[in-house]
DNA sequence: CAAGTGAGTCAACGAATGTTCACATGTTCG
DNA sequence: CGAACATGTGAACATTCGTTGACTCACTTG
């Protein structure tokens, strides 16, 4: 009861906090680390290559201010990793399952994805790189969100009628299969950016349209027991 | 015509040279610092993670003792390779896909990844780890390899009945899509090596199975153009 | 036996990193 | 106005790292 109100009171004082910041430079600078962060995630390093000098000096800042605002960089990471889910979310609803046949469903997902990582690239490179043997609290952190997303995905997909009978494990392990294609996709995109110029992701895109095909396929023959 | 005799030369005396150091003390502390840089891919680091020092301090010499042995760290990596891939083509061979029924084959299948896992954790560890987002040339390596092995898969399965007048792409894309099933349930098996103590790879394993027999399905009703 | 070589040691360097502490500057607000 | 506070600076620290060069020691081999 107390700590409930107790939270309440953090949490509205935070959002006076957050408001009357909205200005002040500390605010904007703070946005200017995460920003300088996932820039510094071009090539091939992930977030715990990244050195916290490295993030100040791409801001323009000494190193020691940085404490001024995170803790640590793995608070930094933290941070970075709510808005990447945001994004990740946006791209839930746009590819919006919800009407047409099949093929044209997995086409328009697809294309989805594409124009999303065309978007933001860098929110995508960050949650990829980071899902496969990203470390400490950070790399737990963005395992259990993919678990949450794919959760969600697997209610969205209860949906459809073919699969309004299969029972929990199974659309969880269909859920977890489409992500698997679609997070290959992305990351091989992500290497060869040429490939996002036309909307359906040139090579790549075609293959991982056929591999989601196959796999439609495949859903409309199972047998869910229970 | 030169080169070729030379080249024979060497190879010769390579083998030679091989044979003789066999038991000398050099070539068991090149062994020893492969053998502690794999340990040491313990935990959630990968192998641009672990540095000169630590593999020679766990070998115990000092590290300047390193470059007798390998120019690079990144030369032991590439050696790493070498005997990992062994391992993995070990475990296609040891998978046969020859005969009977598809769910008796993806089942088999699954024990044999359970299996080898279990035998050598620490190539496949080192392996997955690398693929996604290994950096420079031995990650490419590794990406490089991991190609080959797909496109050796897709031959393989061409051999089925079903698949015969499958056209390239789609084989391709078929053995793409089965290896991405193994790989995933291969990296959380070792992230959570409990899994491995029944021969089947416990909940992991059971949803890889499960997945299989999905595409197995969709390959059924596949219709391969060309 | 003497020369050569493979393997390891020791001391040292320059560079990068995370973190500390004390200090300067500007903004807010009672 | 003046105190409190938020933000940024500067110098300095202890680590860790890769790499160098000159050395010892043991062994093979001519």
């Amino acid at each position: 009861m107390q700590h409930c109100t107790l939270w309440r009171m953090n949490e509205t004082l935070d959002r006076q906090r957050r408001i009357q910041e909205r200005d002040r430079r500390g605010s904007r600078t703070r946005e200017a680390l995460k920003q300088a962060a996932l820039t510094l995630l071009r090539g091939d390093k992930r977030f715990a290559d990244i050195s916290l000098r490295e993030v100040t000096r791409e801001v323009g800042i000494v190193p020691t201010a940085f404490y001024r605002h995170f803790v640590d960089m793995e608070e930094l990471g933290l941070a970075l990793l709510d808005e990447a889910m945001q994004t990740l979310r946006a791209l839930l609803r746009e590819a919006r399952l919800e009407r047409g046949s099949p093929r044209s469903v997995v086409a328009r997902t697809i294309r989805a994805l594409v124009h999303a990582l065309a978007q933001q690239p860098l929110y995508f490179r960050f949650i990829v790189r980071e899902y496969h043997g990203g470390s400490g609290r950070l790399g737990e952190a963005v395992r259990g969100e993919i678990r949450r997303f794919t959760t969600e995905l697997a209610i969205e997909l209860a949906r459809f009628p073919h699969l309004q009978a299969w029972n929990a494990e199974d659309l969880q392990m269909l859920a977890a299969l489409i992500i698997k294609v679609m997070a290959s996709a992305a990351e091989r995109m992500l290497d060869a950016p040429t490939r996002l110029e036309d909307g359906r992701g040139g090579d790549i895109g075609r293959i991982a349209e056929k591999q989601l095909r196959l796999i439609v396929l495949g859903t409309q023959h199972w047998h869910s027991e229970g």
